[in-house]
RNA sequence: GGGCGAUUAGCUCAGUUGGCUAGAGCACCUCGUUUACACCGAGGGGGUCAAAGGUUCGACUCCUUUAUCGCCCACCA
């Protein structure tokens, strides 16, 4: 016997709990052959952060399952990690040197790399502990950060490998620039804002004529750099002019007038200006007509030499204002609409982003390389076909469209960024014979002419880049370690949907290339979190906005973990407030005191021994055991397929309502079977753990085990304890309960007070008297009397459990009026459903068409409403 | 323009391959400190499952159309 406080406070245990399983080795597994590996990479953090609620949901996620497959004898590793993020990393130190007055400039590459390790330092150490806070039982001691030694081997060995294959090439391509990170995006780092702008109708002459064609244009300073004007072959207003010649404003160039489909005749004038240099659709169709570039604008935002002398040196928008006066003064502008489009910025800085030709390093997505079987695919056909044939699982599937959809309409990757942080593209010119070296070492000398005189290239690589290698690079990889053959491909990749393109493709992408398999066999992508009112959770609203290490604190970690998981689905946002946590709060709370009561009611022999069969006694325990069971199968069902929300709504429902609400009200008093009472708990304790695994741990150490809760097995269903006729009889019980408090509480009897009552059992005789003393208690009897069957009783209330009749003498109480609104109220009730149910039986197709169990069902269920009615009616006549 | 998702009780959400008179939590109403728990217990009210068609013996579930909201992709210069 044992007494607990009243109350559990999370706070008063979590770390030393987390402290324990830690120090004990468990998150560590071994490369066991006996065992089956299960993996899970954690998304690495940025190493910018603080802890938010996408990872507080991605870690209760993905803890639940390492845990629940931990428990079922896996070899189960969850490998945490961080990524250097580059574009945002070096942005947010860059501001923080800002606030002092330095630019990276100022510093130097290396000082300023310095600073961003010392920043990355501490971040990382906040994260960390951060990611224990929520009880992530993540293998420490394989911890990776992408600039490791080991991963950035990985990444300049693929790198390498890549460009030997002709998979990375390097070429002037238009890109999409961000002048103010001064780098290169991918064109899914581009984001859309919308704005609104103007749209200028611009003349050009014809030249030799006096004749004009009016282009429309958001953006007249690009028209410097114009090679063309495009019309749609099939527009008659043009068709005479294809061919011509257009004379440049401003420029006096002379540029042709070209026929594209691409161009649309209901936009604008229906004439296309294309500026190949500065723009991604022009330089695609310019591609296809030979045409000119003209870079009008540099990498800073500035008016090259290019654009004329009058505008060099002057920002875009400057030119922009004096290009509009220069037209007006010519009398070349014809007139100026307002146009709501949309601008592209840089996801990073949200600073416009300003297309332009430039000699970048590029992935290609397209060129036949992975050998599969007598052909070869290209990186794209390699990832849609391990979707495709489902070596790669989406859950939920119909995400499976956007990545394809994606995958189909990829583009080469552009790669390099001019940063400073970093992998530093493992590319070296020789100074004396342009030779360009590429490989995973740093080389000593030319490989061609032996010149010491090596150059490197300045650039870094795009951070997806190595973060399409995690799941192997954090292995090990290039070495063919035992970790890497074990654990890899890895089980489940856990993620946000809003990363599919930047992050899942590029793993697959680089996997299959790298590796010649799959990076992962599922992918379960949860939802965004969003506030209860549906938008999202950011630090301009912070009225609804939810910090999560505030909710651990009021709350305690497990209340938090279980919002997460309960009441979600993969691939549904979710909207969560304070309330909700509060309400999982009182849950675990609920968890503590039947532990609580189960502690101060069993002795300590009761802990020696293990239960088994000889230990059931009362059809309650056989109940409560037969519930347990289909429990554990449900739950163990749900939790394979990733139905974590299932999973915990019943667990949640079994424990409160039938462990607590029923069974541990019935074993009130004498008849308490310590030995069942203490089973149960235990296997609810074990089923719940991976949700909750900070409270169900301290109450496994409060029942006397020397093993700790995290390293027990996960519960087995077990056909030797279901007992289906006890389970009947216990849900009558539980009926005459209910409908005695139901009377009670219609007829105002006070709740203290008691009242006879006598029962006609029928074949329920035996039972009901076993569980007499339960029955008085819980429904406020005193003087009961079980029979058989007998006469109507007058001046009495009469409800009817499936044959059994409870007749409770209200005497005073009963009101002849009253009782027969009751009762016909029950009759109104029940009549029209046997209606439904006698015209569905006597329905010809329904029973020839329908499944034998649904008919037997149906029949059976007729019956006893039918048994209802008879009994309702008499009582209604006899009032 | 293309695609995806959502629409179920006042609120937040479940509802697995079609087969309970559609469920839970919160909120609400009534009552209550009975020796685990007021972070509690007992009882109760509340839904024509967005709309209309269709398939089927049977539709919240499948199909078509529509409406509203949200997201993603492509982009009109």
């Amino acid at each position: 016997m044992k007494e607990i406080e009243k109350a559990y406070e999370a706070k008063m245990y979590e770390d030393s709990i987390y402290k324990m399983w830690e120090e004990s080795g468990i998150f560590s597994p071994k490369v066991d052959p006996n065992k089956k590996p299960f993996t899970i990479s954690m998304p690495p953090p940025n190493a910018t952060g603080v802890l938010h609620l996408g990872h507080s949901s991605m870690l209760a996620l993905e803890d639940a399952m390492i845990r629940y497959k931990r428990m079922q004898g896996f070899s189960a590793l969850w490998l945490p990690g961080t990524d250097h993020a580059g574009i945002a990393t070096q942005n947010r130190v860059e501001k923080n040197l800002l606030a002092k007055g330095i630019t990276r400039q100022d510093l130097g590459r290396e000082k300023f790399l310095e600073e961003v390790d010392k920043f990355v330092e501490k971040s990382r150490g906040t994260i960390r502990s951060q990611i224990r806070k929520m009880g992530a039982s993540c293998d420490w001691s394989r911890e990776r950060y992408t600039l490791d030694e080991g991963l950035s081997r990985a990444v300049r060995e693929v790198f390498s490998r890549m460009y030997h294959d002709e998979l990375i090439y390097r070429g002037s391509r238009i890109v999409n620039w961000c002048p103010r990170c001064g780098s290169t995006l991918a064109d899914d780092e581009v984001e859309y804002q919308e704005q609104n702008a103007k749209l200028y109708h611009i003349k050009y002459q014809v030249k030799d004529s006096d004749k004009f064609v009016v282009v429309a244009t958001v953006r007249p300073e690009t028209m410097l750099g114009d090679s063309a004007v495009a019309v749609n072959p099939s527009d008659d207003r043009y068709k005479d002019l294809i061919g011509k010649i257009l004379i440049l404003p401003l420029q006096g160039r002379e540029i042709p007038i070209i026929a594209d489909e691409h161009v649309d005749l209901e936009f604008g004038t229906g004439a296309l200006k294309l500026t190949p240099a500065h723009s991604i659709v022009d330089w695609e169709i310019g591609k296809k007509h030979g045409l000119k570039e003209f870079q009008v604008i540099d990498e800073e935002g500035k008016m090259t030499k290019s654009a004329g002398e009058k505008y060099a040196g002057l920002f875009a928008k400057e030119a922009q204002k004096q290009i509009i006066e220069d037209l007006i003064e010519q009398d070349l502008l014809v007139k100026t609409e307002e146009l709501a489009n949309k601008l592209s910025v840089c996801y990073r800085c949200k600073t416009a982003i300003e297309p332009l030709i430039s000699k970048q390093w590029f992935v290609s997505v397209d060129k036949p390389i992975i050998q599969d079987g007598d052909k070869k695919k290209s990186l794209k056909e390699k990832a849609i076909e391990v979707v495709r044939n489902k070596e790669i699982e989406i859950i939920p599937e119909h995400f499976d469209k956007t990545y394809f959809n994606w995958m189909e309409n990829l583009h080469d990757w552009c790669i390099s960024r001019q940063l400073w942080f970093g992998h530093q593209i493992p590319v070296w010119y020789c100074d004396d014979c342009s030779e360009v070296i590429v490989q995973a070492d740093e080389p000593s000398k030319c490989t061609k002419c032996g010149s010491e005189k090596l150059t490197r290239d300045p650039d870094v690589l795009d951070t997806w880049f190595s973060s399409g290698l995690w799941t192997f690079s954090t292995l090990g990889w290039p070495e063919r370690t035992t970790d890497l053959e074990y654990f890899h491909p890895t089980s489940v990749l856990e993620t946000g949907y809003d990363i599919i393109f930047f992050w899942v493709a590029r793993m697959i992408l680089m996997t299959t290339y790298a590796l010649n398999t799959i990076p992962f066999e599922k992918v379960y992508l949860h939802g965004l979190i969003r506030t209860r009112e549906g938008k999202k959770m950011s630090k301009s609203n912070p009225e609804s906005c939810i910090d999560p290490l505030d909710m651990i604190d009021k709350y305690g970690t497990d209340a938090l973990r279980l919002s997460f998981l309960i009441g979600s689905t993969p691939g549904n946002d979710m909207r969560l407030y304070e309330e909700k946590i509060a309400g999982y709060r009182n849950f675990v709370n609920k968890i503590w005191n039947a532990s609580r009561f189960a502690l101060m009611n069993i002795d300590n022999e009761a802990f020696e021994s293990p239960f088994t069969t000889d230990d059931i006694i009362s059809r309650a325990d056989k109940w409560i055991l037969t519930k347990l069971q289909y429990l554990i199968k449900d739950v163990t069902e749900d939790m394979e397929n990733f139905r974590f929300s299932d999973a915990g709504t019943k667990i949640y429902n079994f424990t409160w309502c039938e462990y607590c609400d029923w069974y541990l009200e019935i074993s009130k008093g004498k008849h308490l079977n310590p030995k069942v009472l203490l089973h149960v708990l235990e296997d609810v304790l074990k089923l719940i753990h991976p949700f909750i695994p900070f409270v169900t741990e301290v109450l496994w150490g409060n029942l006397n085990k020397d093993k700790m809760l995290i390293a027990e097995s996960w519960p087995v269903f077990s056909k030797d304890l279901l007992f289906v006729e006890e389970v009947e009889e216990m849900e009558i019980l539980h009926q005459i309960i209910s409908d005695i408090r139901s009377v009670r509480s219609e007829y105002g009897v006070e709740p203290g007070k008691k009242i006879h009552a006598t029962i006609y059992s029928g074949k329920y005789k035996n039972f009901l008297e076993e569980k007499k003393e339960p029955l008085m208690r819980m429904a406020r009897i005193e003087n009961l009397t079980i029979l058989e069957s007998g006469d109507k009783i007058d001046h009495a209330v009469c409800v009817f459990v499936g044959n059994v009749e409870v007749y409770l003498p209200l005497q005073e109480l009963v009101d002849v009026e009253k009782e027969r609104a009751r009762l016909q109220k029950e009759l109104d009730n029940i009549k029209p459903f046997a209606k439904s149910l006698e015209s569905k039986l006597k329905n010809q197709s329904f029973v020839s068409n329908a499944p034998e169990a649904v008919i037997e069902k149906e029949k059976k269920r007729l019956f006893e409403v039918q048994q209802q009615i008879e009994k309702f009616e008499k009582q209604l006549n006899e009032l």
